[in-house]
RNA sequence: UGGGGAGUCGCCAAGUUGGUUAAGGCACCGGAUUUUGAUUCCGGCAUUCGCAGGUUCGAAUCCUGCCUCCCCAGCCA
C-alpha cells in the first residue's frame, strides 16, 4: 500500500528522496488502488542454479527485493531446478550466500521448483485428461520440423489426437521410466500455426533420466521452465513475477497454463502477473555465461572470484559493497529499453559509498626515498591523523615521522609540467599531517635515474600548530617513516577489457582484454595497517578504496586488493 | 507483407487522461571551500523528444506513413 523509502538510498548515505518513478512500480501502484491483491506485494528472484551469479543479476535481486521492501511485501529466492544435468549444490550455496551478501532476507521463502514436481506432475495429468495435453513420439528432429518456422505455420504432429487413456498411460509410464531419454514427451494442444512459436504446442515434460541435486533418483522426466514457471509463481502466491525481456513472448503461455489451471479450479485468482523489463549491459565487460566460462577456463582470469570477473564472488572480493550495488540499482532504474550502462557509474557507486564509511590510511606504492637533511638521524616524531576527514568521531592514529622516508615516486620529478605542483628542484610542498618541506637536491644512480630525494624541512610549520598554516603550499604529498613502514602484497586492479563492447558482433572479445588489468606489487603501508582483518576496507589516501584480500589476508600479514581508484581530475588532464 | 518489444542530452531515466520555460542521476565544463589535484558546495549543460506529414489555440504526449535496433524456430532457463 503505502511505500517506504527504499533503503539502497539511505545505506549510501545520501539524501533519501522518493523512490523515482518506473513502469513496474506504477502498475504495483495501479493494483493497489484496485485493490487487486488486497494491497499484497510478492515478488521472486528465480535463478537456475548452474553458475555463479553477476551484475545483471545483482540487478534483478535489487529490483525484486527491494520492491518487496518498499511495498511492505516478500521476494522469494527460489532455485528454477527443472534441468538436472546442469544444476549442482555448489550453485545454490553461491547464489544463497550472494543475494544474502547484498543484504537481502527472503525469510521463510527458500525456494525450489523442485519441491512442486509433485504438484507438477499431478496438473500435467489433469491437462492430459482435459485433453489440454498429449505424449509425442516423434524424435526431437522431427519436433522441430513439424513446428514450422518464424514465417511459416507448423503442422500437427500425428500423435497429436492420442485417445486420452493412452496419453494418460504413456505419460504414467514415461514417470515410471520405462522408456529411453527422448522417447516420448508430453505437449500442450494448444495452437501449431500460432504465429507466436511458443503456443505451437510447447513441450512441458520430457524423459531425462538423470540425477538430481534434491530430488536424487525419483524423477526420469522433469518439468519444462514454461510450464514450471507459472505454476511456481502461483503455488507461492507471487503477485508480480518480474522477468527480463526475451520472455515476452512466453507471457501468453504463461497466462495460458494459468489460466487452464484456474478453469479447472486447480488454482484461485487473481493470477500472478508477468513483467518484463530490460537486462542490464556493462561496458569494459561481458556478462554471458558462455565467455565467464570461457575465462574461467583459459585462465584469463584466477577463477570464478577473481577481482576483476563480472561475478558477485568478484565484485565482493574486489572490495564493492552491497550498498554501492543498491545504490547502482536505483540510479540505473528499470524500463524496457536497452539498458548500456557504463562501468564507471557502477565505479562511482562504490566509491560514494566507500567515501563515507572507509577511514583513510597511508600507503606509498611506488616507493622513492625523502630524506630531510635538516632533521637528527636518531630523532622520531609521531604525527597524529584523522581516520576520516569529516568524521572527527571515527579517532585518529599516530604516524612515526623520521629522517628517511618513502613518497610516491610520481610525486616528484626533476621536470615539472605547467600546473605541476608536487615536489621539484627547489619546490616547497607540505607532507601531509607533517612539516613543510623543499626540495635541495637528489641522488643519482650511474645511469641517471633519481634514488633519492634530499629536502629540508621548516620546524615551524608543523601542521596543527598555530601559524603552521599561514605558509600557502599548493602541494600535499602522504610519505610513510622507511624505518616504520611495513611491506604488503597490493593488486592494482583495472578494467578487464580495453573497449567499452568487448563482445560486440563480428569481434572476438578475448583479442580486447586488458594485460594490464591485475598488477601486483609490494608497497609500503603504514603500520596501522598492519592488523587489517579480512574484507576491511580502507581508502589509502590520494591512491583509492581498496580491501584486505578475503582469502590471502593472514594475521599481521594483510593483502590489499584494489576495489577503485579515487577520481584524479589532474591525471584526467595530464592525460595519464 | 510471421509474431513480440524498444527508440527523450555522451550514458541511464522521468514525463503517458495533450496545456506555460522537457525532472533527476552519471559524465563533462566552470567557480568556491579543502593539509587527499579526493570529498563537499554553487553554477552551466536537449527551443528539443528516431524521421516525415497531419489534427489542435496548443503535442514528447493524439492520428498516418516511414526508419532503426532488440528478442523468438532448445526435449535450456
Amino acid at each position: 500500500m503505502s511505500r517506504q523509502t527504499p533503503n539502497a538510498a539511505s545505506a549510501a548515505g545520501s539524501q533519501s528522496a522518493a523512490p523515482a518513478s518506473n513502469f513496474i512500480r506504477q502498475i504495483i501502484d495501479t493494483d493497489n488502488r484496485n485493490g487487486k491483491w488486497g494491497g499484497r506485494v510478492e515478488t521472486r528472484f528465480p535463478p537456475e542454479p548452474n553458475g555463479y551469479l553477476h551484475l545483471g543479476h545483482a540487478k534483478s535481486i535489487c529490483l525484486n527485493f527491494g520492491l518487496a521492501q518498499e511495498y511492505g511485501g516478500a521476494c522469494h529466492l527460489r532455485f528454477d531446478d527443472t534441468n538436472p544435468e546442469k544444476e549442482e549444490q555448489e550453485y545454490v550455496d553461491s547464489i544463497v550466500g550472494a543475494v544474502k551478501w547484498l543484504g537481502f532476507d527472503w525469510g521463510r521463502h527458500l525456494c525450489y521448483a523442485s519441491d512442486y514436481f509433485d504438484k507438477l506432475y499431478a496438473f500435467a495429468e489433469y491437462f492430459v485428461n482435459a485433453g489440454l495435453a498429449y505424449v509425442d513420439s516423434l524424435s526431437a528432429d522431427e519436433i522441430r520440423d513439424y513446428r514450422g518456422t518464424l514465417t511459416e505455420p507448423g503442422r500437427n504432429s500425428p500423435y497429436r489426437d492420442r485417445p486420452v487413456s493412452e496419453n494418460l498411460d504413456l505419460f504414467r509410464r514415461m514417470r515410471a521410466g520405462e522408456f529411453a531419454d527422448g522417447a516420448h514427451v508430453l505437449r500442450l494442444r494448444i495452437d501449431m500455426t500460432s504465429p507466436n512459436i511458443n503456443l505451437r504446442d510447447p513441450i512441458i515434460y520430457r524423459i531425462r533420466r538423470a540425477h538430481h541435486h534434491r530430488t536424487g533418483d525419483k524423477w526420469s522426466i522433469y518439468p519444462l521452465y514454461d510450464y514450471t514457471h507459472c505454476i511456481s509463481d502461483a503455488l507461492e502466491n507471487v503477485t508480480h513475477s518480474l522477468c527480463t525481456l526475451e520472455f515476452e513472448d512466453h507471457r501468453p503461455l504463461y497466462n495460458w497454463v494459468l489460466e487452464r489451471l484456474a478453469d479447472g479450479g486447480l488454482l484461485s485468482r487473481p493470477l500472478p502477473q508477468q513483467i518484463e523489463f530490460a537486462r542490464l549491459n556493462i561496458g569494459y565487460t561481458v556478462l554471458s555465461k558462455r565467455k565467464l566460462i570461457e575465462l574461467v577456463e583459459n585462465r584469463h582470469v584466477d577463477g570464478w572470484d577473481d577481482p576483476r570477473l563480472p561475478t558477485l564472488v568478484g565484485a565482493r572480493r574486489r572490495g564493492f559493497t552491497p550498498e554501492g550495488f543498491r545504490l547502482f540499482a536505483e540510479r540505473i532504474g528499470v524500463a524496457k529499453a536497452p539498458q548500456w550502462i557504463d562501468m564507471g557509474m557502477l565505479e562511482e557507486c562504490m566509491r560514494d559509498d566507500l567515501n563515507q564509511r572507509a577511514e583513510r590510511r597511508i600507503a606509498v606504492l611506488d616507493p622513492l626515498k625523502l630524506i630531510i637533511d635538516n632533521y637528527p638521524a636518531d630523532q622520531e616524531d609521531e604525527c597524529p591523523a584523522p581516520n576520516h576527514p569529516q568524521k572527527p568521531e571515527l579517532g585518529r592514529r599516530m604516524l612515526p615521522f623520521s629522517r628517511e622516508l618513502w613518497i610516491e615516486r610520481d610525486d616528484f620529478t626533476e621536470h615539472p609540467p605547467k600546473g605541476y605542483f608536487r615536489l621539484s628542484p627547489g619546490a616547497e610542498v607540505r607532507l601531509r599531517y607533517g612539516w613543510v618541506i623543499q626540495c635541495v637536491g637528489v641522488d643519482k644512480d650511474a645511469q641517471g635515474n633519481v634514488v633519492a630525494v634530499h629536502c629540508t624541512y621548516d620546524p615551524d610549520t608543523r601542521s596543527g600548530t598555530p601559524g603552521a598554516n599561514q605558509r600557502k603550499v599548493k602541494g600535499n604529498i602522504h610519505w610513510l617513516s622507511a624505518r616504520h613502514a611495513q611491506r604488503a602484497e597490493v593488486r592494482l586492479y583495472d578494467r578487464l577489457f580495453t573497449v567499452p563492447q568487448p563482445d560486440a558482433a563480428d569481434r572476438d572479445y578475448k583479442t580486447f582484454l586488458n594485460p594490464d588489468s591485475k598488477k601486483v606489487i609490494d608497497a609500503c603501508i603504514e603500520p596501522a595497517l598492519a592488523q587489517a582483518q579480512p574484507e576491511e576496507r580502507f581508502q589509502f589516501e590520494r591512491h583509492g578504496y581498496f580491501v584486505a584480500d578475503l582469502k590471502d589476508t593472514t594475521a599481521g600479514q594483510p593483502v590489499f586488493n584494489r576495489a577503485v581508484t579515487l577520481r584524479d581530475s589532474w591525471a584526467a588532464r595530464a592525460g595519464s
